[in-house]
DNA sequence: GTCTATATGGGGATAGAC
DNA sequence: GTCTATCCCCATATAGAC
């Protein structure tokens, strides 16, 4: 497994391996992973069947690298934008909506470049987190583990009469309307008859802001005992 | 594709069938439809490998009978709970949080008979939204137009005053709270220490009704010129 | 209706020549 | 680094005895 990050200078800059990587990422993220096969994936790449074994050694050891290779600049773009709200706010929290736009842009903001591989990583991602592989879900995680504390401890300050357990409830409510938009664009686009797309970025973008903000401003109800006691 | 539904009084009411669809229903929901073969289904069934092909002649078809059995009595469920909304709100628009909760608590409720049950039918549902298998999602997402159009007309007249788009956006949003809720709520458990569960149903669904409701009801931005568009 | 045995195909991984 | 050829395993589906 640590051949995914260490190999040497010569295979990791690969024309070869950068080929498989490209291939994979597409294959997974429209078909999966456990339905793609590495002959797919070579047989699009354009190169040998052994040459996946040669620079990956394993299949799971190529979904690591094709996943890693896309989160970890968002999730560096993430922590810089949240830095950035917290620098804005000059000691006082962070207004919330920078907090969760921070989250939300980078994976968003992808499609601007190149709309095709946009759409193709949060399909991937999106699949990360759903897929049945014992090794795919706990790879993707433990990449959101890195900015898990950051960005709960923003949201702590911005909303801090909301108790710590609601708090969190309400985190996953917001990375849920995230990951169903990454997931679910081209159906919506489809039941919409083509009236809701992704096309214009920056505008999902604020109507995913503004609905989770609003969401997670919610006053407090209370209607079952249990419910009072988990606060 | 036929048999899956129109099969004859002897199979239908067979015992080794009923084995047979509640294995496949709790391997599919813990390790998805791709990766559980039929082989693992008959020996946690304790049924022979062939009684598969017998009553359902494909895995496909299996597939479609686990999913319909259970969707089927939901959706009902949803559309008298969204009937009864209706009638109380006596020919004014339905109340939002009604309307809301008449999508999300039936599938979250059939945990208060058999929590074990509960849990595995809300994996199921979560993977057939997400499964890359090429029947699955379809499957799922025509049961699930058969309640779209009530919904969707329940909610215009809840909300008179947001654009067409913009309602399909936030419902899309508030379905990516439940759909996330019931995927990742073993995951939000660990994370949460386990501060976060989903044992008290009745907390959990008006939670997640406050949280959508505040998301529904947010005050329109308007960022982008094409944004302003779309409405 | 239920079994055993098997057909048929595809999967990941590898050995060893070049 | 890249190729060919192959090993070995497991999948779905089916034929045919009981």
């Amino acid at each position: 497994m640590n051949r995914t990050f260490d190999s040497g200078f010569a295979s990791r800059h690969s024309l070869t391996r950068q080929r498989i990587l490209d291939a994979a990422e597409s294959l997974f993220a429209e078909k999966g992973f456990e339905t793609t096969s590495l002959r797919m994936i070579t047989a699009e790449a354009g190169v040998n069947l052994a040459a996946v074994n040669y620079h990956f050694r394993t299949k799971d050891a190529l979904i690591d690298a094709v996943i890693a290779r896309r989160i970890q600049p968002i999730n560096q773009e993430r922590l810089a934008m949240l830095a950035e709200a917290a620098g804005k706010a000059a000691g006082k929290p962070p207004e919330l909506e920078d907090i969760v736009r921070a989250m939300i842009a980078p994976v968003l903001r992808f499609r601007q470049r190149d709309p095709e591989l946009g759409r193709r990583v949060g399909l991937l991602f999106a699949r990360s987190y759903a897929d049945p592989n014992e090794m795919v879900r706990p790879v993707f995680l433990n990449h959101m583990q890195q900015i898990f504390r950051p960005f709960t401890e923003a949201l702590r300050r911005a909303l801090p009469s909301l108790p710590p357990a609601e708090l969190l409830w309400r985190m996953h409510f917001g990375v849920g309307v995230m990951a169903h938009t990454l997931a679910g664009c081209d159906h919506l686009k489809v039941i919409s008859g083509g009236l809701c797309d992704l096309s214009d970025v920056e505008a999902v973008i604020e109507r995913m802001v503004n609905f989770i903000c609003a969401g997670m401003r919610a006053p407090l109800v209370a209607q079952s005992s249990r419910y009072l006691e988990n606060l």
